[in-house]
RNA sequence: GUCCCUAUCGUCUAGCCCGGCCUAGGACAUCGCCCUUUCAAGGCGGUAACGCGGGUUCGAAUCCCGCUGGGGACGCCA
């Protein structure tokens, strides 16, 4: 029997969750659910000057409003300082590592000289066999194997092949004691069992500087699988210049989490021609094999269209609560103002096929809840003509009058006012959706009136033909 | 500069491993038509791609080489 396959998603806190990290959490999540592994969370936070608790707090949140749920951690890098100590001092002990004693000055300096003239920007080794300067400061460095090749047998890339002498020696300790991260990663990935590591195609770069700290600690390394990246539309590096990057910014525009989800599993994955999943079947049909290689350029309308269809194909119950939130923060409802959910679903459903966001709906929503509403210049002036401002007072006596005010009630009353009037139905429902929504774009009619009621619909009527 | 990855419609992709079924399929976007009380949704149809050059082969999107384009890495960041 296979051993339990385990994976982990390992993000530094120094920055929200954004959109390429959290598509390496999800094909993570995905690949531990299809194998029925394990799924770790893992905070990078070597880099204490850049790290920060609210960052580890906000990547949280962002995988918790994805729905990636991990199995193991958060684990804290900064919490296992003394396990990475003691495998450091082991590898200085076997001479496979060494202290360092030149200044960050020093090294950017020649690295700037190297530049200058079109020599690899590369470590040179020089502090190799230096005598131990008990009173300098001092990076550990990893002593790189300067012959052979490191090969990296990618689940994704294939076989890859590197020369040992294009790798310069790391520091894998800093001058301030805290390890770097091509030594924790390989130290905690066998640590926590890892048994494949599936990140960034940014980091295939590293992988032979890793593969060459698990031979020298005569470690079996995981098997590894690099993701291609998620490019802007000018094919760049994703990035803020580029529009929302940040998960949480996309709750907040009003997407629904399983809709990212699914378009984020389809930038470098297919199956077939299939392009809506549901979680079951993202976790069954997941595998690795089916990943492209090539970047993927970041499309947001069609992110915007597949939120239609998660829109569309979910219950107006869920949707109703899930627009709650955006209803308050639009003001369209007070924080403590009770709302009758089932009338609020029943509105919603008129809406669910003209919203591709929450926020697109909360504002529609508007006409259903507020009393009054605000009416377009342009409908105005194309429907409220005095013409139809008669007609409408004829419709308002009809509804004066009436007991059901249902949608199929109202719709015979429509239709026989129009065969009285010679006229088209569009010429009098025209002028009442304006009256009604403020627009000329809505539900059905008779279904808006139904749900706005009675009370409503006479009161905004009667402003209309009033000339208010 | 060096190293690494990569290359099918504007975009995401299927096909490529196991050459012929590809007159290259689907989806988004876009254009047109239908449905219709408006707007959507939906249905139908159109425009649109194998980067270039060499091979191999009876035959190449599919295999090989080169070029070009794009991306990434070269940090006391991860």
């Amino acid at each position: 029997m296979d051993k339990e396959v385990r994976v982990r998603f390992a993000p530094s806190p120094t920055g929200h969750l954004h959109i390429g990290g959290a598509r390496t959490a999800l094909f993570n999540l995905l690949f531990a659910r299809h194998n029925n592994g394990k799924f770790i969370l893992r905070i990078e936070d070597t880099d204490t000057t850049r790290s920060t608790d609210e960052y580890i707090e906000a990547i949280i949140q962002g995988m918790k409003w994805l729905k990636l749920d991990w199995d193991e951690g958060p684990f804290r890098q900064t919490a296992r300082f003394d396990i990475y100590k003691s495998y450091a001092e082991k590898l200085l002990g076997e001479g496979k590592a060494y202290r360092c004693y030149c200044s960050q000055e020093e090294l950017e300096q020649r690295r700037q000289e190297a530049a200058a003239q079109g020599r690899p920007p590369k470590y040179d080794g020089r502090c190799r066999n230096s005598e131990h300067q008990p009173d300098k400061p001092f990076t550990v460095r990893f002593k790189t194997p300067q012959e052979g090749q490191t090969i990296v047998n990618d689940l994704i890339k294939g076989v890859v092949e590197f020369e040992n002498n294009q790798l310069d020696d790391m520091i894998i300790v800093r001058s301030d004691g805290t390890p770097t991260y091509n030594f924790v990663v390989v130290v905690d990935d066998i640590d926590m069992k890892i048994t494949h590591i599936i990140r960034g195609d940014d980091h295939l770069n590293n992988t032979p500087k890793q593969i060459l700290i698990y031979k020298a600690f005569d470690w079996d390394p995981p098997a590894f699988g690099h993701l291609p990246m998620i490019l802007g539309a000018d094919k760049a590096r994703l990035s803020k210049r580029h529009g929302a990057t940040s998960v949480m910014a996309y709750e907040e525009m009003g997407y629904l989490p399983d809709a990212l989800v699914n378009y984020l599993v389809r930038l470098g994955w297919a199956y077939g021609d299939q392009e809506v999943f549901s979680r079951d079947e993202l976790i069954k049909f997941f595998d690795l094999e089916n990943i492209g290689k090539s970047a993927a350029v970041f499309n947001p309308e069609k992110l915007l269209w597949l939120n239609g269809q998660y829109i569309i194909n979910s219950t107006a119950a869920e949707i109703a609560d899930a627009v709650l939130p955006f209803l308050v923060k639009a003001g369209i409802v007070r924080n403590d103002e009770h709302i009758d959910k089932e009338w609020l679903s029943k509105a919603v459903k008129t809406l669910q096929e003209r919203s591709k966001t929450l926020i697109e709906l909360a504002t529609s929503l508007k006409y259903y809840i507020n009393e009054h509403v605000e009416i377009d210049q342009k409908a105005k002036e194309k429907f409220l003509k005095p013409d139809s401002i008669k007609v409408l007072a004829e419709l308002k006596a009809e509804l004066e009058n009436m007991s059901d005010f249902s949608a199929v009630e109202l719709e015979k009353v429509f239709v026989s006012l129009a065969e009285k009037l010679s006229i088209k139905l569009g010429s009098i429902a025209q002028p009442v959706r304006v009256a009604i929504t403020g627009s000329t774009a809505s539900p059905g009619i008779f279904e808006v009136i139904e749900i706005v009621g009675k009370d409503k619909t006479l009161k905004r009527l009667s402003k209309v033909i009033e000339g208010g």
